[in-house]
DNA sequence: CTTCTTATTAAACAGATGTTTTAAATATAA
DNA sequence: TTATATTTAAAACATCTGTTTAATAAGAAG
């Protein structure tokens, strides 16, 4: 393994403990211990914790945001027409793809999203919009593009639902995957969970 | 208005505040100062931060529970076979009865739950499981009743990948609710969310 | 009234938190 | 080398946390 410097070792150790445990319910010292590097460190390198925590989403983001908006644009520019689950796709590539990035970079990934849109009172939120609002927008439309048999406001909402069941289910992934194995002895990972995601979003927003 | 005591009023304030903020991010003194009475009276009169919350998710559970055991017992004395739809309707008249109970009861009642699942490493769950265990074993197997081409652990899944649908939607329900009133000048209150949640979780948990 | 239980209050407590300071160590450049 | 900038380190800082104490107030019962 080969030596990291100190602001690495923060990131790493802290996007591990915010994905398991959230990031109000994640001290400085925590971190710090964990990354075995002083303290001060933090305040140092990213001035605050408020900083940590958008330095920590940022590094995800950075990849993840041009990968989905590469997929995006070469289905727009088949001037094939796409279907829903095509528009899908786009994102499985983008998020598998992390965990190439960092080891289990796609489960920490969701976590951390789900965390950030449940804690801190939208200021994640509007981090995450305001850097990165564009692929937002983009995916959307596809979205429309892909259902023109569905209302405007028919998609806004299911699309809110979708989030909903992702964002949630990744937040509380651990919880969820203790309670299989206490209950059914069953060992279930991140990849599990979302394969098993895919039928019950794809059946929600193609109802009648 | 009525005359409220201390301990109605700590419950008043800290079940807005904790289904806003989050648990632990709500602080003791948040809570007094909201509800304008002493520090102390929350461990004169629950003894813990921590049974206060059980107290606050149990004054909701005391009047939810039994009316969902009345809409599942009639739903199972009735000799005719019914499918998903049909189960989580069962739900619909619990749920909206809360706002009867308590002003935006219902949507208070399902951020709790949800912070529930996600804080507080699973202790809030115990308190549900061992508490209110029976009517969440009566619904599982309502449900399985509904869906016998699923297997147990299937349907474990994805009751609580609607649990986070549901959760995630009422949590955001006033910020979703503001958008669609702007975008499509469409007004929507929890019970129309409610209504539009139906098919798609149903789809969900039904799907192949 | 007095007595006794209950409830409220202000203050203090011990511990944890994010942050800052000050000094030493390390690296970089001249 | 020396000089300068960058990074690390231990300690202290101020503030916030849940909780407890001890004194007071309120109310009920005899």
């Amino acid at each position: 393994m080969q030596k990291l410097d100190t602001k690495t070792k923060i990131l790493n150790a802290a996007e591990q403990l915010f994905a398991e445990r959230g990031f109000s319910d994640t001290s400085l010292r925590l971190i710090t211990s964990q990354a075995e590097v002083n303290l001060a460190s933090v305040n140092y390198h990213f001035g605050s914790k408020k900083e940590l925590i958008q330095a920590v989403l940022a590094r995800y983001l950075e990849v993840f945001v041009p990968h989905l908006q590469q997929t995006l644009k070469m289905l727009n520019d088949s001037d094939e027409r796409f279907d829903q689950h095509q528009v899908f796709s786009c994102l499985i590539d983008p998020l598998l793809q992390l965990n190439a990035f960092r080891h289990r970079g796609t489960s920490i990934f969701l976590q951390l999203l789900g965390r950030g849109y449940i804690e801190s009172q939208g200021h994640l939120r509007w981090f995450i919009t305001t850097h990165y609002g564009e692929v937002m927008i983009a995916f959307n439309s596809a979205v429309r593009e892909a259902n023109p048999h569905l209302s405007k406001d028919e998609i806004f909402w299911r699309l809110h639902f979708t989030l909903g069941t992702v964002v949630f289910t990744m937040a509380s992934s651990k919880a969820l995957t203790d309670i299989a194995k206490s209950d059914f002895n069953q060992e279930v990972d991140i990849e599990d969970l979302i394969r098993r995601l895919i039928p019950f979003i794809a059946a929600g927003v193609s109802a009648p």
